[in-house]
RNA sequence: GGGCCUGUAGCUCAGUUGGUUAGAGCACGCGCUUGAUAAGCGCGGGGUCAAAGGUUCAAAUCCUUUCAGGCCCA
């Protein structure tokens, strides 16, 4: 009767567990790290090392943490500590964009009719009260930083900093006043941002109105009949007093074209498509064939005359102009318009607006009638003026949606109001210039994306109406003329830096310009500088200031910044120190779902996205994992089932850390172990697995670390090394000199594998470098370095698999006809077709395909074949060998004879 | 509509300056094992390289167009 000699083996043995239970286990670890102070000792470790600067782009204080904001924090995560076990010394001071309309929006939705100081009081708590989930959010996910001392963007030192930008910028004439039409409500006298316009259905009288084409055009590409009109559609009739231009498309086709109704005889000019529509709604009716046609860009610059005042109206060309309703030529008023407005500066037309905060008409508007007249009232009139001057060609009721003001419930208005600007121009060729000579670009494409946005971005409006933010430094002398003082400025800072921005807000006018040096009777006005400033000079306030580090080695944020922070920070920085803020730029796609959709456009999505339902239900290592799985450089793919597939791969690597440990829980150092071919190969493979495993890092291609590991793992360690190892560390005596040797090999991939893995799975890497009985984190270890140690043994073993293969085959086809069952019955005859099986001994070779029994000859094509072995079972060790004793093959009786015979004595 | 980018097995990725029958892991199917066991091992099926056209002796790779998707503009 066979005997149990499980006892007499050395199973692995560790209480590293096989569930992971991650999401009981990392706020245990989270809370050690915290307790020791890791991230201080990290720092405290690399004090002399060359230093890698990742600065940080501050996520709004708004709302909570989804997967897009996880994968950027883990994917800075990940470079932090790459570089840091690259052996540099990398800091990270995590921060906040506070200031902002998305949070004063929600605080004057809350409660309303607050003054301005309420509603930044209000603002700051709200802005405190994310800051605080956020940051808890961020260090759950594992992400190490200076999470005690973040830079807030609404902390006084840096308002003050922001101020001080802003006063080199009027040093260096870069900032100017002009006028922008912005969405108005009238009834709340204030302007609004896009987040507080609503739509309403509205009735509005929509007028066809003539510009007779100026006698002056005649002789120009295209001559016209006498009499020609441009008939032009507006739903605003108000907006006319302000009329400076008429818009054509260049592409679409016009026509001159006689009209007649009621005996009257019009000749209009008008896109060709538009004419049945024109017909319908005016009663016209066409009279014969066109007079002319033309593309519209051959009436470019032509001139008409206003239809009642006396200026002119110069025809443009532009690509906004639609076929959709209206007559293909539209009404342009630059101070009543984006288009219009944008159009306008580009042909240096005149900026007018004649309305005031109420919405009345202005004596600009030249209409003395009407001066002071509400401009929606003054439709009307407007209507009957052109009646009387013979310019309306018709009028209809036109229903459509109109944007409100949420608050007030009145229709706004776009007007232009006085805005302050940051001259682009001079700053655009240096940007330019640094964008492709100073800056690595990750991935390459993104030097063209950024250097499109720098080439077409129009002046950088840097004013806002709005309460939530850092005051523009502007004051008004006493006859209204707007002061830009950078000493005033600067004083001002100081200030600020001493009592918070709120001073502005909170001081008299007479009282701040005392205080300022200011002369008696100056005014300010309550104005906030555009956040993007905020930002943008955090290289500045942050980088260089704050750190004491010239420039920052990288930025890494979603595409979109390309046009946000990216460019921010580099126009600012230009101004300020005339190069770019950062050496090297990262870009991330957005996460998609399946389909390749942006998730957050799809509503089914809309909760899971939270990152904090997939730390909850799966651990914060496997979104880590998740990260560090994907290409970044595009979009990054996510759902239910990739989070599945992930938790197998991430089973793979822990019970890969987990048997390693295992089975080394006798591991006694030894000199000069007596490596095998199977351990010098898989030494071999893990310096393979290093090098990559520290290029892709230095690349910042996490991606290749991920398929790496997972490949070495799942493969070269658990199917092969750990799998043919098996028998000598489980049923050769404890110091068997080959079982030493393989601990030894096996020791050092543990500590390899914990260290490339723990920038990604940090908390699992960190468990497992302390069941191998160290106290100290893994996470002040420096990656392995690459031996490139027996390289001849990756060519035998290839070939050895090769053989390996067709064995394996063969077992496969004896198995179906039920020959055998474990392939430890096989007797295998192979027929060799490579040298290596002569220099490697049978023993070993049996050991390598494990194996019972082997016979090898050589020939010219590898085949197999499987017979039943005739050797009995070992009931120690499985395999069929020669008996030595009752039931046990040689080499068992000498290991475990000992054990029995000590078993007896007892 | 414009600029930039992406599209290789069910999923995530490889695929060098164009050069054999396009690879890997996971998933799936069928077995083995029960001494890594809510584990481990083996074998197997699966791809018109988004589509069409072109350049070439030769295209997943170069060019053009189309389709789908993303970001930023309009």
């Amino acid at each position: 009767m066979s005997q149990n000699y499980k006892d007499t083996l050395n199973l692995p043995r560790t209480d590293f567990p096989m569930k992971a239970s991650l999401t009981a286990r990392e706020p245990e670890l989270l809370k050690s790290w915290e307790e020791s102070r890791l991230y201080e000792q990290i720092q405290k470790s690399r004090q002399d090392r060359q230093s890698f600067v990742l600065h940080d782009g501050p996520p709004f204080a708004n709302g909570d943490v989804h997967m897009g904001t996880a994968l950027n924090k883990i994917l800075k995560d990940f470079v932090v500590k790459s570089q840091t076990m690259l052996g540099k010394r990398a800091p990270y001071v995590p921060g906040w964009d506070c200031h902002g309309l998305p949070i004063e929006y929600k605080v004057v939705k809350e409660s309303r009719g607050l003054s301005p100081l309420e509603v930044r009081k209000k603002s700051e708590a709200f802005a405190r009260k994310y800051v605080d989930l956020q940051r808890q959010q961020f260090k759950r996910l594992g992400v190490l930083g200076d999470w005690e001392n973040p830079y807030l963007t609404m902390d006084p030192k840096y308002e003050a900093e922001i101020l001080r930008a802003f006063a080199v910028f009027v040093e260096k004439n870069l900032v100017y006043q002009s006028l922008k039409p912005v969405f108005w409500s009238t009834g709340a006298q204030t302007a609004l941002a896009e987040a507080e316009v609503e739509y309403q259905e509205r009735d509005d009288t929509a007028v066809y109105v003539k510009f007779p084409i100026a006698s002056s055009s005649v002789g120009e590409a295209v001559s016209f009949p006498p009499n020609t009109s441009i008939a032009i559609w507006t739903t605003t009739p108000w907006t006319l007093p302000a009329n400076m231009a008429i818009a054509v498309s260049p592409n679409e086709l016009y026509v001159v074209q006689d009209f007649t109704r009621d005996g009257v005889t019009e000749t209009l000019l008008l896109a060709d498509k538009l004419v049945p529509q024109f017909c319908a709604n005016t009663k016209f009716d066409p009279v014969g064939e066109p007079r002319a046609s033309f593309k519209g860009d051959k009436i470019d610059k032509v001139k008409a005359r206003h239809p009642f005042l006396d200026r002119e109206s110069i025809v443009l060309n532009a690509d906004f102009v639609t076929m959709d309703t209206g007559t293909g030529a539209v009404h342009i008023a630059p101070g009543h318009g984006a288009d219009d407005y944008s159009l306008g500066r580009k042909n240096k037309l005149l900026i007018l607006s004649p309305v005031d905060d109420h919405g009345k008409f202005t004596e600009e508007a030249g209409l003395p009638n009407l001066t002071g007249k509400y401009v929606f009232d003054a439709n009307k009139d407007v209507v009957d003026l052109l009646r009387e001057r013979g310019n309306l060609l018709g009028e209809q009721k036109f229903h459509h949606s109109y944007p409100y003001c949420w608050r007030s419930k009145t229709p706004i208005i776009f007007r232009a109001v006085e805005q302050f600007f940051i001259r682009i121009d001079d700053l655009r060729s240096r940007a330019l210039e640094a964008i492709h000579n100073e800056v690595r670009w990750i991935p390459a494409w993104g030097e063209n994306r950024i250097a499109g946005t720098v080439e077409s971005r129009p002046d950088w409006v840097i004013s806002r109406q709005r309460s939530w933010g850092v005051p523009l430094p502007v004051f008004y002398s006493k006859s209204g003329e707007a002061i830009l003082d950078a000493k005033v400025i600067r004083k001002l800072a100081d200030l600020v830096a001493e009592r918070g921005s709120n001073v502005w807000f909170e001081m008299e006018d007479v009282d701040l310009a005392k205080e300022l040096g200011l002369p008696a009777g100056t005014t300010k006005r309550n104005d906030t500088i555009d956040v993007w400033i905020d930002s943008g000079v955090s290289h500045e306030a942050v980088v260089k200031k704050w750190m004491g580090v010239e420039i920052a080695d990288m930025y890494l944020e979603a595409t979109d910044q390309h046009r946000g922070w990216f460019q921010s920070s580099l126009m600012t920085s230009v101004a300020l120190n005339n190069r770019a803020p950062y050496k090297t730029c990262v870009t991330h796609g957005f996460v998609v779902d399946l389909d390749g959709k942006k998730i957050s456009k799809s509503s089914d999505y809309a909760k899971p996205m939270d990152a904090g339902h997939f730390v909850g239900k799966h651990g914060a290592d496997l979104v880590r994992l998740w990260a560090s799985s994907i290409n970044y450089t595009d979009d990054v793919p996510f759902s239910e089932e990739i989070f599945t597939r992930l938790s197998d791969t991430y089973r793979r690597i822990r019970n890969t850390l987990r048997i390693l440990l295992g089975n080394l829980f006798d591991y006694e150092k030894i000199d000069n172990p007596q490596f095998t071919l199977v351990d010098r190969w898989i030494l071999a493979r893990l310096d393979e697995v290093v090098k990559e495993c520290r290029a892709a890092y230095e690349a910042f291609e996490f991606h290749k670390v991920y398929h790496s590991l997972n490949q070495f793992c799942a493969v070269d360690l658990s199917s092969l090394y750990i799998d043919i190892t098996k028998d000598r560390m489980y049923c050769d005596a404890p110091d068997s000199p080959r079982r030493r040797a393989t601990q030894a090999a096996m020791q050092e991939i543990f500590r390899a594998l914990c260290q490339l893995l723990a920038p990604v799975i940090s908390f699992t890497a960190d468990e497992a470098w302390r069941h191998a009985g160290r106290d100290k984190s893994v996470h002040l270890e420096e990656f392995p370095r690459s031996q490139d140690r027996h390289r001849d043994s990756i060519e035998i073993v290839n070939e050895l698999l090769r053989l390996r293969g067709v064995i394996g085959q063969a077992l496969e086809s004896a198995r179906q006809e039920k020959l055998i069952g474990n392939s430890l019955e096989a007797a295998i005859r192979l027929t060799s077709d490579t040298e290596v099986t002569r220099k490697i001994d049978k023993e070993e070779l049996e050991e390598f395909f494990i194996l019972s029994d082997l016979a090898v000859e050589q020939g010219s094509e590898a085949s197999a074949r499987v017979s039943k072995s005739a050797y009995p079972k070992c009931a120690r060790c499985w395999r069929h060998r020669p008996a030595a004793t009752e039931d046990l093959c040689e080499r068992c009786a000498a290991v475990a004879g000992r054990d029995v015979a000590s078993a007896r004595s007892t």
